[in-house]
DNA sequence: TTGTATGCGTTATCAA
DNA sequence: TTGATAACGCATACAA
C-alpha cells in the first residue's frame, strides 16, 4: 500500500533517488541504495503497475497476452494449447510476468490490428499458439512493433520467434520404426499444407521414405482432426487399397483412421499398422493404444515465455530465433510392436 | 493511439467533456455527446487502462483473475479446470473484460495476501477455482475488499458468491441409476471430507441410499486421483467384499477403481458395477466405457465469469449468491447397461 | 551523488 | 452545460 514517497518521505530523500534505487540505476550510492531496499521491503512496497504503464513508454505492464484461435471444434477434445499455456505461465510467473489469455474466433482474425489486448496496451509482448494465424496476421501484429513469440506456427520468408517440436526429425523417426517393422507401402494422412508443423512433419516422413528408396504419397486435408482423418482414410481405401502402413500427422488424425480400419474390417495393427504424432491424453488409452510421438507441450509454452521475456527484457536486440523441442517416440501397439503384459 | 486531448482539441472542447461524454456521465448536452461519440470512433479511441488505473481507486482495471491451484500432480491428467477457465474467458471477453490466469503452488497458499496478482492491484475480482483453497485463505481474500467467486468450492458458515455442478441432486441421480440395476450394496469412494463437493456427492449417494432403505457407507481417501481410488478400493475389498456397485466421487478415482477391480479378477460390470463424476475426455474411451454424471466445466467457468462481472458493476450492492449447473447422467457400459452398437 | 520539476492519460472537483 | 485544474504514482531530463 505504500507508494515511492512514502519511502521518500520516510527515509527524507527525493523520489527520485528512491526510484533509482529500485531499478538498479546508477547514481546511488550503495549506502542510500540499502537503506531505500531494506525500508522498501519493511513497508511492504510494491510498484504500481499502472503508474508505471502510464510513464513515457519506456517503461512495461510486466504483462503478455496468449492468444489463440477459437476454430468451431469442440476444443475440450484437444487441450493441446491449455498445456502449453500453462506452461507459459509457469515461466512467466518464474520470472516476474503476468498472462493474460485471449481466445479470439477466426473470424476476427483478419484485421490485424483489432485485437483489444494490443490496442489497450495491456501487454507488453504476445505468444501466438497454433496454426490458425495467417502469415499477414502475423506479420501486422510484427510491424506494429509488438514483440512477439510463435508457438506451433511460423512464418515462410520473415524470421520471426518461434518454437515448435522437433517434427521434421520426429516425423522421420515415427516412419523409421513403421520401416523397421518391415512395411514398405507407407502412406501419411496430413491437414493443410500450409501449417509450419505440417509441413516439417510431411518432410520428415518423405526423408524416411526416401532413404528407404521407397515412395511416398501424403493424403491431404483441409484439417487435423478425427473426422478428416476418417476422411482421408476413406481415399486412401480407394485409391491405395494396398498400404499396410499409415503415418498420422496427429494423433487426432490417427483416432479418424482407426474407426475408419475399423468399419472396413481392417484390424490394427495386424492389418495395418499406425502411428500418431502429439501424444494426446487420450491416446494411451485405446484400443490398440496408440504409438506415438510425444510433443512436450507444456515445455512448449515454457520455451516460449522464456524466449519472449529474453526478448522483453533485451530489448529486441538479437535476431530472432527458433526453439526446436525434443519429441520422444512413445511405443505402444497401434505400430504392431507387443503391447504391455498389463 | 489518440487520447481523450486528441478528441478534445479537435472537437475544441474540453477533455472534461470529452471524458463525460464517453463514460455516459450526467453534464453533457446530447448534441456534443454524439460529437464526441462519433469522433471518438473515427479516430480509433482506446482508453488507456494504465491512466484510468491511475486516478482515484474508482475505476477499474476491467481485469480479473483466475487462479487455481498446482497440487503437485500431474495436471495435464485432468484438464479439468482448464475448461473452466476457458469458459470464464470466454464471458469475460464477451463482457469486455481480461483474464489474467496464474496458478499458486500449494505452499504459498498459507499466506492469503501474498498472491502476487492481490499486491499489484492488477484485477478488479478473482475467480478461485478448486477446491485446493482453505477457508481461511478464501475469507483473507475477501476480508480485503476483493470481490470473488469460487468454482467447485464454497465456505461453510460465510456466504460467498460460488458456483457448483448440482452435486448432491446428481449424486443421488447415478446411485438411483445403480439401485435401478437391482443392486443394493452400493459403497461410495471419496477424497475429503471438507471438500465442499464431495460432501454434498457423499451427502447425495446417502439419501439415494436411505430412500430406498439400504445402510450407506463412504470411503475416505486424502485425494480424488486414480491412485487413491485404487486404494481406496482395496480397502473395501478388505472390509466390504460384497459390495456388488461402486459410486466414485469423480472419474479419476473410478479409473483406479477399475485398474484394481481387474487385479483382484472382478470384471466390470459383470462382478462389480461402476458409476463415476465429471466425465472427463477419457472416461468414454475406457474399457468398459464408465458411465458417469456429467459435469458441464465450461458452463462453470461461464457462469463464474458472468457473477463476478455482475458483482463488479453493481458495485457489490447485492448478497452472495450460489449457482449450481445442471448436471447429466451420460449411461455407458461400467453401470451394467448395454454397450452402444459400435 | 542527489534533488527538482515535468509529463504520462484519465477522472474528479470546483468554479464559471 | 462546460472548462480549468488538480490529483493518481512513477520515471526521467536536467539542475545542483
Amino acid at each position: 500500500m505504500s507508494t515511492l514517497r512514502d519511502i521518500a518521505k520516510y527515509l527524507n530523500i527525493s523520489t527520485a533517488t528512491v526510484s533509482r534505487a529500485l531499478n538498479d540505476k546508477p547514481g546511488v550510492s550503495d549506502e542510500v541504495r540499502q537503506q531505500v531496499l531494506r525500508a522498501a521491503s519493511e513497508m511492504n512496497y510494491v510498484p504500481n503497475v499502472a503508474a508505471q504503464g502510464l510513464v513515457n513508454a519506456s517503461t512495461s505492464t510486466r504483462t503478455v497476452g496468449f492468444v489463440c484461435v477459437d476454430h468451431g471444434m469442440p476444443i475440450s477434445s484437444d487441450p493441446f494449447y491449455l498445456h502449453v499455456m500453462r506452461g507459459a505461465e509457469q515461466e512467466l510467473a518464474r520470472r516476474g510476468y503476468f498472462l493474460i489469455v485471449s481466445t479470439v474466433n477466426a473470424s476476427s482474425l483478419t484485421n490485424a490490428a483489432d485485437l483489444q489486448i494490443l490496442k489497450e496496451k495491456r501487454v507488453d509482448g504476445l505468444i501466438l499458439a497454433g496454426p490458425y494465424f495467417s502469415q499477414r496476421f502475423i506479420l501486422a501484429v510484427c510491424a506494429a512493433g509488438m514483440p512477439l513469440v510463435l508457438v506451433d506456427n511460423a512464418v515462410e520468408k520473415t524470421p520471426v520467434d518461434c518454437v515448435m517440436a522437433s517434427d521434421e526429425q520426429a516425423a522421420c523417426e515415427a516412419v523409421s520404426h513403421l520401416l523397421e517393422h518391415g512395411h514398405q507401402k507407407i502412406v501419411a494422412i496430413s491437414g493443410p499444407k500450409d501449417w509450419a508443423s505440417n509441413r516439417a512433419r510431411a518432410a520428415g516422413y518423405r526423408r524416411a521414405m526416401d532413404e528407404a528408396n521407397l515412395p511416398a504419397r501424403v493424403f491431404h486435408q483441409p484439417a487435423t482432426t478425427s473426422d478428416t482423418g476418417y476422411a482421408a482414410m476413406q481415399e486412401v481405401f480407394q485409391q491405395a487399397p494396398d498400404v499396410t502402413a499409415i503415418f498420422a500427422i496427429n494423433d487426432a488424425m490417427a483416432f479418424g483412421v482407426m474407426r475408419a480400419a475399423k468399419e472396413h474390417g481392417r484390424s490394427i495393427p495386424e492389418d495395418l499398422a499406425l502411428v500418431g504424432f502429439d501424444d494426446v491424453e487420450l491416446s494411451a488409452h485405446l484400443t490398440p493404444p496408440l504409438t506415438t510421438m510425444r510433443v512436450p507441450k507444456q515445455q512448449l509454452g515454457i520455451l516460449a515465455g522464456r524466449r519472449l521475456v529474453d526478448i522483453l527484457q533485451k530489448h529486441e536486440g538479437e535476431a530472432p530465433v527458433i526453439s526446436m523441442a525434443a519429441v520422444k517416440l512413445i511405443v505402444r501397439n497401434s505400430c504392431g510392436c507387443k503391447g504391455d503384459p498389463a
